[in-house]
RNA sequence: GGACUCGUAGCACAGUCUGGAUAGUGCGGGCGGCUUCGAACCGCCAGGUCGAGGGAUCGAAGCCCUCCGAGCCCUCCA
């Protein structure tokens, strides 16, 4: 137990005090306090200030007076505030010694939500044809920390990553290479996916415009793309798969992996798709309009003012949610799985296993990656098809809420940013487009960063190997720009700035890595080990303690952060820990002090925040450099 | 026109789910701090009718209603 155990020890007591007073059962809060006010709170007097008859305070007061003869192992004492609030004080001797104690065990930080049930999160699942700018890089961020931070919470997690290959858009650059003469092999050795995207992509969908009878050439690409065996089929698949390649290669270089993925093309060659489309007819819901504009399609009622959804066409083609469906079932493990699945090549860094699926093949292995519970993190512009996937699943599965679309808001450039582009917004944000050619590349992104960094860590370290060098500056790098993607909340729109957003000042990634850096000097240097074998009472600064309350506080976080699927909880958790370490660091030596015993205790507590950062962090997918 | 989201200091954001004390953080501005474990840091100051109005409540940034402003969605596109 952390700090939650003072929180259960008051609740307990408070709930006794109750019983006494044979007053029914109310809901009152035992919440860590604000500063200033001790260091636990409860608003328990509020809430019986109406079937009492008498103000907070004095409740308060009474109920301060009664306190007194409960058992503490943990309060020193209790406080009525003249505001009514009911504030305990801790005896940090002891609470500090579970908290520290605990803070050493591998199991840190660990809660229980998922009783190990399984979980499917989907993200990333960019279209095949372009590299990932930084508005894909939230997405990828978020489902990450989420996934890490469920794991933590412990759920079985499955990381899904849906590879739309034999999308419109694939058949745009497969139309730019087969009919604007562009080379397979990119220019000076240029990334694929980027010469897909910047290139192939944009110039070719420039040419619709010009020239209409494009639209009838895509539209062939695409029908032998979703038949599959044709030369065209085959060259797509060369085409998408080198894409992904280069695309995963991003998102490996930013610590963010994968167990399985699922191809679509695969999706409509299983035959997925037609057992649900019967199991939909034979549920009644869908229907077929026999006149109307939707005349000879299937469609999904909308409710209220909803317009209704086509689903298939009256060409008797399924529309973009449609092969939503049969998806979001199988994810759910509603349907018997038709897929092999085999290792995809080559081997992803954290050395974990990627799996692929394929339709048929020999030597392949069986595995299951759908699960009870299914997140899929789509930007929330697509709330409304995925509001209409989440009712469906709703009627295909008897437990409620186990298809969650975990919406955020995108990502836009900034006024100056847009301009670096060519792009004259008059001084508004611009929204990002593949198609326009208006993004920033995540790899761009994050090679401006590494040279600034590298830059920063050689004026402090000119001794440094550049090798070494160069790994601090990925550290820092990934850390923020991971930090910049999720320390606010996921229904923010982030106007992203290539100067203001890599800033390495401030609440950032760098200044919660400078403190970890800091702390693991003091304990290279100390030169010894430390113990938990020490004397908590020597712990008697503002800032010591605070920094205490803090690391105990790592579970509570966790909890919140995973019930709420908010990564950004544990981000500003870091930054507080962070804040708390430079301040106790300001205030407090800790080596070569004359008062060993303190100067033992003080390295203890320097370590158990090393190893509190490091684990949370973790959850953010942000690593720290020892030395930066 | 309808749906959804947002509106808190000059700027960017926490806090709103679960109503209570003194509304927090960073950037920017002003002042101060490196012969002492690393200044990517620390300390101090200035800066707020919590978009507006109404309602329920002993009590509202938070809950309900109306309005205003911004964004986004509303294809037999994906």
């Amino acid at each position: 137990m952390t700090f939650q155990a003072i929180l259960d020890e008051i609740e307990n007591n408070l709930k006794k005090i109750l019983d006494e007073m044979s007053i029914n059962e109310i809901v009152f809060t035992v919440e860590p306090a604000k500063p200033g006010f001790g260091d636990v709170s409860s608003n328990i007097s509020f809430l019986l200030a109406k079937e009492l008859k008498k103000s907070p305070r004095e409740i308060s007061e009474l109920l301060n007076q009664k306190y007194t003869d409960c058992i503490s192992t943990l309060v020193d004492h209790s406080e009525a505030h003249p505001s009514g609030y009911l504030n305990f004080y801790a005896d940090w001797t002891k609470l500090g010694q579970l908290i520290l104690s605990e803070s050493y065990l591998p199991y840190f930080g660990d809660v229980d939500l998922g009783n190990a049930s399984t979980l499917v999160i989907e993200h990333t699942s960019v279209n095949p044809n372009k590299a990932l700018h930084i508005g894909h890089v939230r997405n990828i961020i978020v489902g990450d920390c989420v996934s890490r931070i469920l794991k933590k919470s412990n759920y079985k997690v499955n990381v899904l990553n849906y590879v739309d290959d034999s999308g419109l858009q694939v058949a745009d650059i497969v139309l730019g290479f087969k009919h604007f003469g562009f080379e397979l092999e990119p220019p000076n050795g240029k990334k694929f996916d980027h010469y897909c995207g910047d290139d192939v992509y944009v110039k070719t969908t420039e040419k619709y415009e010009e020239d209409s009878s494009l639209e009838n050439i895509r539209k062939n690409i695409l029908k032998e793309i979703e038949e599959g065996n044709s030369e065209i089929a085959k060259f797509a698949d060369v085409v998408t798969k080198r894409v992904l390649s280069a695309q995963l290669e991003t998102c490996w270089n930013l610590g963010v992996f994968y167990d399985c993925l699922n191809f679509e093309s695969q999706i409509i060659r299983s035959g997925l798709w037609s057992k649900i489309f019967e199991k939909l007819k034979n549920m009644k819901l869908i229907e077929f309009e026999k006149d109307g504009k939707n005349e000879g399609c299937w469609v999904i009622r909308g409710n209220e003012n909803d317009e209704d959804k086509v689903i298939v066409r009256s060409n008797g083609t399924a529309t973009y949610i449609a092969k939503d469906i049969p998806y979001a079932a199988w994810k759910l493990g509603l349907l018997n799985d038709p897929f092999e699945y085999q290792k995809y090549f080559p081997e992803q860094p954290n050395s974990k296993i990627l799996w692929e699926t394929v339709v048929s093949e020999n030597n392949s292995e069986k595995s299951k990656f759908s699960g009870d519970k299914v997140i899929t993190v789509i930007d929330s512009r697509q709330s409304r098809l995925q509001k209409i996937i989440t009712e469906l699943m709703d009627k295909f599965k008897s437990s409620p809420d186990s298809y969650v679309h975990l919406g955020y808001e995108s990502v836009t450039l900034s006024p100056e940013t847009a301009k670096t582009l060519g792009i004259d917004t008059d001084g508004k944000q611009a929204q990002m487009s593949g198609r326009k050619g208006v993004y920033v590349n995540a790899d761009s992104v994050y090679e401006i960063l590494k040279s600034k960094t590298i830059e920063e860590t050689t004026k402090r370290h000119p001794e440094f190997e550049p090798s070494l060098v160069a790994d601090i500056a990925h550290h820092i790098s990934v850390g923020t720009l991971r930090y910049e993607m999720i320390k606010q909340d996921l229904d923010k729109i982030i106007t992203f700035d290539l100067n203001k957003s890599l800033s390495l000042e401030g609440d950032t990634s760098s200044y919660i890595q400078y403190s970890h850096a800091r702390a693991s000097r003091i304990l290279e240097k100390s030169n010894s080990e430390t113990s938990i074998d020490i004397d908590y009472s020597v712990f008697q600064e503002k800032t010591e303690l605070e920094l205490i309350k803090l690391i105990g506080m790592f579970n509570i976080q966790v909890r919140d952060s995973a019930k709420n699927l908010s990564p950004k909880v544990i981000a500003r958790y870091c930054h507080e820990l962070a804040v708390a370490f430079n301040s106790f660091y300001e205030h407090n030596h800790v080596l070569d002090l004359d008062d060993k015993q303190l100067e033992k205790a003080r390295l203890t507590l320097v370590n158990s925040y090393k190893i509190t950062i490091e684990k949370s962090l973790d959850l953010l997918g942000i690593s720290a450099p020892d030395r930066m």
